[in-house]
DNA sequence: TCTGGGGTCCTAGGACCC
DNA sequence: TCTGGGGTCCTAGGACCC
């Protein structure tokens, strides 16, 4: 018996989302973009095969796009988040240990002998298709980096069939030494380089280097990534989600803003994501961080700024935070530029109850704020964002981000539920 | 014309204190 | 003009992840 870890991922996830809906899509190329309909953020594998690149402007794959016949969908992640949740709540039957790493991605641990865990895996793919229609593939190891790593295997070795089993396997070795540095979980672009440049190119040569080295050049994390390849694990999986320590909401906009206005009623819009977003995980933030810039991609003078201001109290009550939210932008707006992007970051979260407050008249406010606030939440989450707003995000919006291509919200609203007709 | 968004952790160095 | 030793806290910047 041992106990492995699993690292479950879904392929190609808003691609395939988008499939799920119109089976239309299914044997053609599909991509997905960024919000603001910039960047190729999901492919699915033909349009791989087609040559589109990841994270490249849409703009300039146009040509590309057109020859294919590619599928462009604008980034729907109300439909992407719902049908995480399914996958995610398909797995939670598989292992009581699971961690949700990101929006596609999960660490179950599985217990049993090692052809068991191939089956076992087996089933979990089946499964998750059968009940979301989200293809997934499964990395097997005995650390989350070696899960990692197999699941890579899983994917691009088409015998695996979607599934690698590394935990007990005596080839591992051969797998690491197939691995490029820069592909270990834990290794990016510029530790690549420098390992490049110190004549390590695989994962296996990465693994064989003493431990002092590795600290030296790539710290503690570094280390912990290497003794994980070695099959000792250093990296637990994280049962519950820890809360954030800061929340940030930033956009670029659908057209550039010269208007002081139009800009604060896009910075009110951002807080009250941000609170929120604060408020869902129970907490309240002492600090509100504002940015606005231009676009550096465009050949006309450039600014940008950040400034940050400390509340009196900590707080989740978005009207409050859009005061200071103002009050900061005010310290950082300059007219005569064009702005293409804001954002606005809640620090310092403490939870909601830990909050301070000394007289009985504070605690009564606190309280009514309390309730308007989840009153608030609980419109918006049941009948869709921003039902009820506050009057300082606005109302016409004009910089609102393009979406394009979007495409329905088939599981999350009534009006745009799919219609099976006979 | 059009170029995403949202996080975490670690370290070095400076400020400050005794 | 010379100028110790040790500790903590904060911040900026760099690395990583999806």
């Amino acid at each position: 018996m041992d106990t492995v870890f699993a690292l479950v991922d879904c392929n190609n996830f808003y691609a395939s989302c988008e499939r799920v809906f119109d089976p239309r899509l299914a044997k053609l190329p599909v991509v997905v973009l960024s919000n603001n309909d910039g960047c190729i953020i999901a492919r699915s594998n033909e349009a791989k095969a087609a040559g589109i690149r990841m994270g490249e402007p849409f703009f300039e794959q146009q040509d590309l796009i057109d020859r294919h016949n590619i599928q462009v969908f604008s980034a729907n992640f109300t439909l992407y988040g719902d049908m995480s949740n399914r996958v995610m709540e398909t797995l939670k039957q598989f292992s009581p240990q699971m961690e949700i790493y990101s929006i596609d991605e999960a660490f179950l641990t599985l217990s049993g002998t090692t052809g068991d865990l191939e089956s076992c895996a087996r089933e979990i793919r089946r499964t998750v298709r059968k009940w979301t229609g989200i293809p997934v593939s499964i990395g097997l190891g005995l650390t989350k980096t070696l899960a990692k790593a197999a699941n890579r295997f899983a994917k691009r070795i088409p015998e695996c069939d979607g599934i690698l089993d590394l935990s007990l396997n005596p080839a591992v070795d051969d797998y690491l030494e197939q691995l490029e540095v820069g592909d270990i979980w834990g290794v990016g672009f510029r530790y690549a380089k420098l390992l490049n440049r110190h004549g390590i190119h695989n994962a296996l040569q990465l693994a064989t280097r003493p431990d002092a080295w590795i600290k030296k050049n790539m710290t503690v994390t570094g280390l912990r990534t290497v003794t994980e390849l070695r099959g000792t694990t250093c990296i637990r999986l994280e049962h519950f989600a820890r809360p954030k320590k800061a929340v940030l909401t930033s956009r670029s906009f659908g057209q550039l803003i010269r208007d002081r206005t139009q800009l604060s009623q896009a910075v009110a819009e951002f807080t009250a994501a941000s609170a929120e977003k604060v408020r869902r995980q129970r907490s309240a933030a002492a600090f509100v961080h504002v940015f606005i810039e231009t676009s550096s991609f465009r050949d006309e003078s450039q600014y940008r700024n950040f400034v940050t201001v400390g509340l009196p109290t900590a707080t989740g009550h978005t009207p409050v935070l859009i005061k200071y939210a103002g009050r900061a932008l005010e310290k950082i707006f300059k007219t005569g530029y064009n702005y293409k992007r804001a954002g606005v970051m809640l620090s310092g979260l403490v939870p909601d109850s830990q909050v301070q407050l000394d007289l009985e008249s504070d605690q009564k406010k606190h309280r009514q704020k309390q309730a308007i606030m989840q009153a608030v939440d609980k419109i918006n989450l049941s009948q869709g964002r921003n039902t009820v707003f506050y009057a300082a995000q606005g109302v016409d919006k004009p910089w609102k981000m393009r979406q394009l291509k979007l495409s329905p919200r088939y599981t999350t609203s009534w009006a745009d539920l799919p219609v099976a007709k006979a």
